[in-house]
DNA sequence: CGGTTGTATTTTGCATGCAAAACGTCTTAG
DNA sequence: CTAAGACGTTTTGCATGCAAAATACAACCG
């Protein structure tokens, strides 16, 4: 089922930790590692086609990431998916956007911003052709475009490495036709602020946006739960 | 020079690696290994008694953390202290806080309070003596309690982390006795707040404290590298 | 028949080995 | 005297080996 390790050509200059980092990653975000599944050092050096040594440090960077839990002596499980730990996962990142949003009104180029409305346009093609999967995807670099706008490299960072957890989430989640509409009015309002470089009234937006986020996430997780 | 490893007993329960991370970041953040210095495997296996395996491994957290940086092929170096860097961090840092600041308003215990309250009289007590490294620990201690007293483990977590490269910087700056005599009063304020639950008026009281100790640090930092 | 202990197997944790890349040095040509 | 190149050494990156912990299983005892 899985795809076969690429093997052969290694253009020797990304580590292999690094790329297995990246490879892992991927494998548990999109839910191919189901939260709670246990991180086999020999499956999984046999489906990456890496040895123990990169993998064990990928998977140690994971356990920092929040993505695998570490059980000494007895390896790495997926980590499951606690919607306490979304919800406190998504108030700090409402926060880090929230401050990202001030920056950025002040540090954005022009061209920055017109690269996050061309961005915008592209996700309202989506959601007009009811793609989801592709409304996420520009959702997400529109989210990472504004955070990378304030200029402050440490809060991308710190705000990519928690967007990861909440990346999970979005395989389960199907969102509402009224909840995505609003989203998508939400971001209208939001690209206006940052546009007019109105530091205020972005922060308070994205900080809303992110809430109601949150209320959506956690009541795809309880459905995700029940069922 | 450096103390040996101390061998011999392990209470095996802890992991190496752990272990290893641990004593290779006090190393880092005390700046006994000083920023720019190289990692040297073979030196550091040596230095801290545990093989490459494990050395590699708390290496490449420490990356992910900031504190070292990574030359593919060439190893790691303690990363240098970057006042832009630094400043970017404070930055986040507050944003953290002041959300912690609100959250504690509404979730610390009347016990955690007090114990908050306990610190802040003991920290008054090392302010008195003009003991400067006994202040920094129960600052440190703190503003780590107000942190976790926000009952939101991400953004205690995330702060512990990011504060670890903050907190390099102290042990090359030397507060103004003006500047010291401040803090304290706006620590003053900050407990007070906390204790009255005024949410609105903690988490300004705490953004206003972080940027004063941005100014701070830079200042600090400028002296040294004028020096 | 259930529970427990002894044993084989698996799996992890750490150490070490091996090849390739980087680094330093010495030589030599200009 | 400088610069460039070749060679030897060091160091890293990754793979693999080995011992201990954990797990699974089975026989034995109650």
């Amino acid at each position: 089922m899985g795809s076969i390790a690429p093997l052969g050509l290694r253009r020797s200059r990304r580590p292999l930790h690094e790329e297995t980092v990246d490879q892992l990653r991927d494998l548990i975000v999109r839910g191919e590692l189901a939260p709670g599944s246990r991180l086999n050092e020999r499956v999984l050096t046999a489906r990456l086609g890496v040895s123990r040594t990169p993998l064990r440090e990928a998977i140690k960077l994971l356990a920092t990431e929040g993505l695998v839990d570490l059980l000494p002596n007895r390896g790495a499980v997926v980590a499951p998916i606690d919607p306490a730990r979304i919800a406190e996962t998504l108030a700090v990142m409402g926060a880090l956007e929230s401050l990202a949003g001030e920056l950025a009104c002040v540090q954005a180029s022009d061209e920055g911003i017109a690269e996050i409305r061309a961005l915008h346009y592209e996700m309202l093609a989506m959601h007009a052709r009811r793609d989801l999967d592709g409304y996420f995807r520009y959702n997400q670099a529109i989210h990472l475009k504004i955070v990378e706008a304030s200029g402050n490299a440490v809060l991308a960072q710190t705000y990519r490495q928690l967007n990861a957890n909440v990346r999970r989430v979005r395989y389960m989640a199907n969102l509402s036709p009224e909840r995505w509409d609003a989203a998508v009015q939400e971001h209208e309002a939001i690209l206006a602020a940052l546009s007019a470089r109105d530091a205020a009234r972005l922060k308070r937006l994205l900080r809303d946006h992110l809430s109601a986020k949150l209320a959506t996430v956690l009541e795809a997780i309880g459905q995700k739960q029940a069922a």
